[in-house]
DNA sequence: GATGAATGAGCATTCATTCAT
DNA sequence: AATGAATGAATGCTCATTCAT
């Protein structure tokens, strides 16, 4: 057989990376990352326990690389609502964004709650709250396109709106009524305006 | 010598009992249950590994413990408020309560967040996600007054606000500024003064 | 109250020494050693865990003292044969004498054969071995009254029988025919003589 | 470089299993299943603690192994008499065989005796004692050849003989004179020459 | 003499990580 | 790149023993 050609080894490499985060990312986000061991992300993922230490460092590396690809994605649907120039239809469209998010991705949505409740496991490693805390800023500003006082607390308030939606929907699963409390919500900080609410 | 008398043994187990239980629920609440040892408890209590089997059958009893002592408290202030007659003073009065607790008792509240997020941890034991339920079916009634259809999203969005400001109080902490949101709130959920609860 | 006598304590710990010894007798020879704490033996005795260190220096040196409680008693019973003058009398009042043993103080039989095949138990604070070795010439010379060559398989096969049945018997229980083993043997061993066989 | 071949783990997987099961027969046999530690196990196997688990389940799992293994070998080795006819010759074949039992397993006929008078061992995990029986009742009739009420105490007390020379060998040792004592029995059970079997 | 709270070494078991192939 | 056998530190838990009263 001919040697493989470097993109092919590439392209298996970034096969198994993919596998390793996807078996992981579910396993952590239902089990918890303590109740989640080696071999169960390696079962999961069809492959040895071995070759996971041959694309991370280790366990908590793993952690990381989720952490790191589920903000990056959160900040890219994020930014890509920055073009919508009037304030409230900004504000509707993040808050849309955000519900999109639980029901579509409920797996990172999952996962990034767990962790921030289990200090004891990102703490050490990356400094969360005050990364948190520095995308709460930036938020407040996208959101209301201001950084006055007043703004802040309304930032705050849909924030941890938000955070409880999801943290509900987390413990009570799909019974929970997230569609009405969307209506509810936009209804609350968009005002009543229009009546053409779906995009 | 004669042996201590029984009141003296009662007294030097629950002044035991107490170490234990105030040290557990300091790092459950803070590292999470399965990144807290035995050893890290009986350190933390001052006492020997051995000792806490004198007081609870395992670790998971532990847990229960504390969690029947958290349940028990949040059950006694949320009782002394049926009283209130009026619904819209009621519901100011819960959410003040709610307040109240999360700056007197933050130990308590955050145990109980971070235990409903360590999937597996209470599962097994409590039946959490059900008991939860029916605490909000429970609020539900107690908010309102009555358990309407269009009452029962007015409570989970309150409940979802209180969850979502807990969460945020844990991971910011102290800096956090629960008055304000707690004003914001109540501005947004009772009215300003008359009934005219929408702004 | 005036202070008791030195009678009266003798007897006290007298009564409380046996009352360690019988319950540790029967939860040896029941669950084993091992499987016996010294919380069991102190509940069953109805005395506190401490007292017990009061009275032996150690959990095996509560066994040693039972150990050497069921010998010295085996030794008195046999020694209580030594009498009879014939041999072949002699011989079959001591296989009675095993069956009743076996019959009356079942604890004690099951106790030793349990502990005889605890070797780790036993073996590093008493010459075990060497000891029943002993005992089993001595035997041999009570038994057949001379020290022959052939007497010696005798005896062994008389003692190989009895332990045999003494082993049969702890497994299996009231179930297990002891009277009708103890009439073969006697026939086989002391030959078909008269009819009077009971005493 | 290549992974091994399946074949290649195999063979190293049942050599290590190998080691294991020999250690812990021996220790089993010698210092019973309690006083005997996972610790002392791989020790003596010359591997790592965390490796038995890779082989077995639970400590008791590597003892039902053993146990499984042991009866298998006394079951074959019963079973290869079968074919004799004359229940005499048979009676004789059986009695021998369980000599050479004795003398060329002496750890399996050690373990099996120590285990049964292991009170709680054996008893929650396999039903011993009724095993046990079993086997004696099928003894019973590879002996005799029929079941007859008299044949049974004529079993029993072959059994009780075996299981005694048994118990006594393991406990004194070489020194044990097993060869005469089988002779000695051969003679009593079988007859010298013809069928008088009583001296 | 008597009590039971307290200790700490030891045990079975788990699991992240290493490594020979 | 890939495998899984092997390691050893750590964990929850037990229990003989000590000791203040």
């Amino acid at each position: 057989m001919a040697p493989r050609r470097p993109e092919q080894f590439e392209a298996i490499r970034e096969k198994s990376r993919e596998k390793i985060l996807a078996a992981s990312l579910e396993l952590f986000a239902n089990k918890g990352y303590d109740a989640t061991s080696i071999d169960n992300i390696a079962k999961k993922a069809g492959i040895s326990k071995g070759l996971i230490y041959n694309y991370f460092e280790s366990k908590k590396s793993i952690l990381l690389a989720i952490f790191d690809d589920a903000m990056k994605m959160g900040e890219e649907l994020l930014m890509g609502q920055m073009n919508i120039k009037d304030p409230v239809l900004r504000k509707k469209a993040i808050i849309e964004l955000t519900f999109d998010m639980i029901k579509q991705r409920p797996d990172y949505v999952k996962f990034l709650t767990v962790m921030a409740l289990q200090p004891g496991v990102m703490a050490d490693t990356k400094d969360f709250t005050k990364n948190a805390y520095k995308k709460t800023e930036e938020w407040s500003k996208l959101i209301t396109g201001k950084a006055k006082k007043e703004a802040v607390i309304d930032t705050l308030m849909i924030g941890a709106m938000m955070d409880g939606i999801t943290l509900n929907f987390i413990i009570y699963g799909e019974q929970y009524p997230l569609d009405e409390l969307k209506q509810e919500i936009i209804k609350l900080y968009c005002g009543p305006e229009k009546k053409k609410k779906k995009k």
